[in-house]
DNA sequence: GAATATATGGTACGACTGTTTCAACAACGA
DNA sequence: TCGTTGTTGAAACAGTCGTACCATATATTC
């Protein structure tokens, strides 16, 4: 008996309060700011999430459950070449709208530098890309367990996507993607 | 007349600060804890610097004198097949010993993401290998001021770091360098 | 109505932050 | 010794932080 608990509650603020860090960063995040654009209170925060550190760690999760989504939405319909397959991938990645992610997990991936404890399971954002990508570039992989070319690529993805998100050099990072895509394609 | 101001104690003290930054990270910076590891004071601190902002610029200006020291010490000495002195900056930049500097490279960068306005010159650690890369690689640039090799060089050597940097996979990110290596010199 | 469980607002605590203020001390030239 | 300039300590200021506490409001069953 008694009043009954209002779980969408909580998912309705775990949704917003990630919009809210997609759009401010992790870094200088704090509950009363929040709550504030929020339209709640740290009080309500607390109460649903327990600690600031367990609200970061489910809407760290969220994120990444939308990035997974969107994931899902694209990749399976790449086809054609190597090089097609690769600029779809890094026309995807580097996309406008995807910048609040990739700014959020360069974020972490710092974060988790200084306290690497605290994010035990981050080497899992990058081990979890080598099956997707050995499906998308099996023609090129050495064999089904082939760990060195999704590595590789990712590693020129993200690496290009710092150069981007610091420079906004679009047009050099294009560039240099269709250089390594032609390499890549022999 | 009056007493003799000392310089000599602010370089003392900036080398030192930037020390602590290498081992503690940036993020959580703060000048009481600071001080007490430098055996000086908040007062102090401020005294010779104006302000905290004025300190993590110094320190950040420091931090980059250091590493081109380096820099300048070990590229000279490249030679040999484009794989070779691929090889070489993947050694030199993925040394252990170098792992601070690196540290505190993706966590500036990360910081620049939110705050743009705070690293108004960062673009220029990008850029700034461009003349370096393009004379150690000059027989793969499709000309002097070729700006996409560098780039797409820089990219893999970064996105391979920051694989590192997570996974702590040695081996394979060397493969994968290995790899790139090799697709580079035909 | 009472009883009960969930949901909130308000407030204050203790610990931190960068910075300022005030006073004192130290080393020099005159 | 005195004035002057550089150096330093102690303390306080004004703010923010995450969080805990206490009361109250709300919605439900009996």
């Amino acid at each position: 008996m008694g009043r009954p608990a209002d779980p969408a509650r909580r998912e309705r603020t775990l949704a917003r309060a990630t919009d809210y860090v997609l759009a401010h960063g992790l870094a200088g995040l704090s509950l009363r700011p929040l709550a504030a654009a929020l339209d709640t209170s740290p009080r309500m925060l607390l109460y649903d999430f327990g600690s600031k550190q367990e609200l970061v760690a489910a809407v760290l999760a969220e994120a990444r459950r939308r990035g997974a989504v969107r994931l899902a939405e694209h990749l399976p319909a790449e086809t054609g070449s190597v090089q097609e397959r690769l600029r779809g991938i890094w026309a995807w990645m580097s996309a406008d709208d995807r910048a609040p992610f990739v700014r959020l997990f360069f974020e972490v991936h710092a974060e988790g530098l200084v306290h690497p404890e605290a994010y035990p399971d981050q080497g899992e954002a990058i081990t979890d890309w080598f099956s997707t990508l050995n499906a998308t570039f099996h023609d090129i992989a050495t064999g089904p367990d082939d760990t060195v070319t999704p590595t590789l690529i990712m590693a020129v993805v993200r690496g290009l996507l710092f150069d981007l998100t610091t420079t906004a050099d679009r047009h050099r990072t294009d560039q240099a993607l269709d250089r390594f895509a032609e390499l890549l394609g022999q």
